[in-house]
RNA sequence: UGGGGCGUAGCCAAGCGGUAAGGCAACGGGUUUUGGUCCCGUCAUUCGGAGGUUCGAAUCCUUCCGCCCCAGCCA
């Protein structure tokens, strides 16, 4: 299912490598901190890290990135856990924490100590700041950085003890204050935090930063190649400081890879929470987010996503890629694998006026063009049917092909009608209902006499509809780019899109839908993609569109009203 | 202005000294009982700009320009 696309850089490097003989298998490992949920942008990390490991038959670790309690929930590795098995990865025996190499890195820490590579300083966090210097100007060394050996260990056991106050005293590596590279400015690798944590509770009060723990982490469980986004360039070098200095037998790549953004959404873990929290969507899972949850909610498939993140592959380039390749994917994979159903979003009423008394018949319909071992069903037809608004128009533009009055179209798997007269209502002058005549001889929708008609409409037997709810999605924002936007001092106000959620009631769906289960995909002809809500039942269902259909009438009218 | 990266079509992206893959989008056409799908075709004389090396440069060199990241005891 997933095509293995193009090669990408990473991909030359990890062959590279086992040509080479520098490794005998691949492990990569995919590392969240427990701290928000997964957006699409950690899809592309999930398939990149999972599907190369797959790829060389080597294994992919999930490690939980867990060194700031402050931050972290178990709330988080749930949903975290879910949405990786969901996308389809299995990361077998290899769960991980980072959390429980806390003893590992405490030792490693000692080591540093008395290799006189690193020193507790007492400054702080304002100090701290001003003796880093600025990105042209070289820091100065910590008043502290000096002490001895033993001052360092005694100190650093108080420090573990909780002895001293957050904020009092960190654990720095001693490298080099007048390092271009600012991270290499004797950066913290400890830091006392008296809080208590997801898993270890109240066992430390000292954590480790992520420049310590992530190379180390890495080390410990064998990765091969560590892959990481852009912003961590800067940090290789502290990376491989570390590594070198303690001397460990398994020394990890790095390998830094572009992000992953997309147009008319956010991806930044602020920009989202800013959704949630001011109500400007109904959830973390919102069929609008970009969440992993919410493009599940939206009925998004697994396969559409990997096969997104393959398209997209994996280069150092900044990209921000077109949300029509997303939608591309998941329109892809339904259509193999949807079945078809009719379903009248914005109903009008058709009374057949030949049609023999109040009768009705059974026709037989196709489930799925794109796969025979699909199977056809029967839909009830009788004198009385709804059909969409928007398929009939009084007066017809320029290549409009649908029902109009004295036009004759098919309605699928059923009849040829012909439109008679519109009936209105006096004083509001809506369209009450609209009167045809049907050929009994183009029973099927063929006629015999070979004649042709240029529209075929999705209809509804009126007597055996089913009323639903229907929820419209679109793309939540209705500018490219939002976040530059925001930058130009728009707010959410100016760049969100008003008709990014339209609830429709009053849909009339073909009987066979109430088979239906919630979390079912299938598409409502002429329509879209559409997935079962979860609050769906069978006699009052709930439908999510999750794309709609290519539309190419749409654009002609857009077009012609243009010109 | 210090350091680290990146510039190939509207978007993503191959290309690694031998004469610009592929996908999305767009546009045109064919098939069609979904204006869907499918099929066919069009879409970079040029790779951020300018010089240079070479028989030959997107690929090598020089220089200029543009964009992104870094001054958390976040990751």
């Amino acid at each position: 299912m997933d095509t293995q696309n193009a090669s990408h850089f990473i991909q030359d490097i990890i062959e590279q490598d086992l040509q080479s003989g520098k490794h005998e298998t691949v492990v990569t490992r995919f590392p969240p901190e427990p701290n928000g949920y997964l957006h699409i942008g950690h899809a592309k990390s999930i398939c990149l890290n999972f599907g190369l490991a797959r790829k060389y038959g080597g294994r992919c670790h999930l490690r939980f990135d867990d060194t700031n309690p402050k931050n972290e929930d178990p709330e988080y590795v749930h949903s975290i856990i879910e949405d990786v098995k969901w996308l389809g990865y299995d990361w077998g025996e290899h769960l991980y924490y980072a959390s429980d190499y806390f003893q590992k890195f405490y030792g490693y820490a000692l080591q540093l100590i008395e290799q006189g590579q690193a020193y507790v300083c007492s400054l702080g966090p304002e100090e701290i700041r001003r003796y880093r210097g600025t990105l042209t100007r070289p820091g100065q060394n910590s008043p502290y950085r000096e002490r001895g050996v033993q001052e360092n260990l005694d100190l650093f056991q108080e420090m573990k003890k909780g002895s001293f106050e957050e904020g009092t005293h960190v654990l720095r590596a001693k490298i080099d204050m007048a390092s271009s590279n600012i991270n290499m400015r004797d950066p913290v690798i400890y830091r006392i935090l008296k809080a208590e944590h997801h898993r270890t509770k109240d066992a430390w009060c000292i954590y480790p930063t992520y420049d310590y723990a992530h190379c180390l982490s890495d080390s410990i469980e064998g990765i091969t190649h560590s892959l990481c986004s852009l912003e961590f360039q800067d940090h290789r070098p502290l990376y491989d400081w570390f590594l070198e200095k303690l001397g460990v037998k398994c020394h990890p790549q790095q390998i830094e890879f572009a992000r992953l953004s997309l147009n008319y959404t956010v991806m930044s873990k602020r920009k989202l929470t800013q959704l949630v929290q001011g109500g400007h969507v109904q959830g973390w899972d919102d069929p609008r987010m970009p969440t992993i949850s919410g493009l599940r909610r939206r009925g998004y498939t697994p396969g559409s996503i990997r096969k997104f993140c393959d398209l997209i592959g994996g280069a150092k380039s900044d990209n921000v890629v077109d949300m029509t390749l997303l939608e591309y994917c998941i329109r892809e994979d339904l259509n193999r694998r949807a079945p078809r159903y009719m379903g009248v979003l914005n109903p009008v009423k058709v009374v057949i006026t030949n049609y023999p008394g109040q009768g009705s018949e059974e026709l037989e319909a196709i489930n799925n063009p794109e796969d025979e071992s699909m199977g056809t069903r029967s839909i009830p037809f009788s004198g009385v049917i709804y059909i969409e608004a928007d398929d009939f128009r009084e007066d017809p533009p320029k290549k409009y092909f649908r029902l109009a009055p004295g036009r004759e179209v098919r309605l699928r798997y059923a009849y040829f009608i012909t439109c008679r007269e519109v009936v209105r209502d006096q004083e509001t002058g809506m369209i009450k209902e609209i009167r045809c005549t049907y050929d009994p001889e183009t029973k099927g929708g063929d006629a015999p006499d070979g004649r042709k008609v240029k529209g075929t409409l999705h209809w509804v037997s009126a007597a055996h509809a089913v009323k639903s709810r229907v929820r419209i999605y679109d793309r939540l924002f209705s500018r490219p780019n939002p976040l530059q936007d925001e930058k130009k001092g728009l707010g959410l106000d100016d760049t969100l899109n008003p008709d990014s959620l339209q609830e429709m009631h009053g849909c009339m769906m073909e009987p066979a839908v109430k088979e239906l289960a919630p979390g079912d995909f299938l598409q409502f002809e002429r329509l879209g993609y559409f997935c079962v809500d979860q609050a769906s039942r069978p006699r009052s269902p709930v439908f999510n569109r999750t794309v709609s259909l290519k539309d190419t009438w749409a654009k002609i009218e857009k077009k012609m009203q243009n010109q």
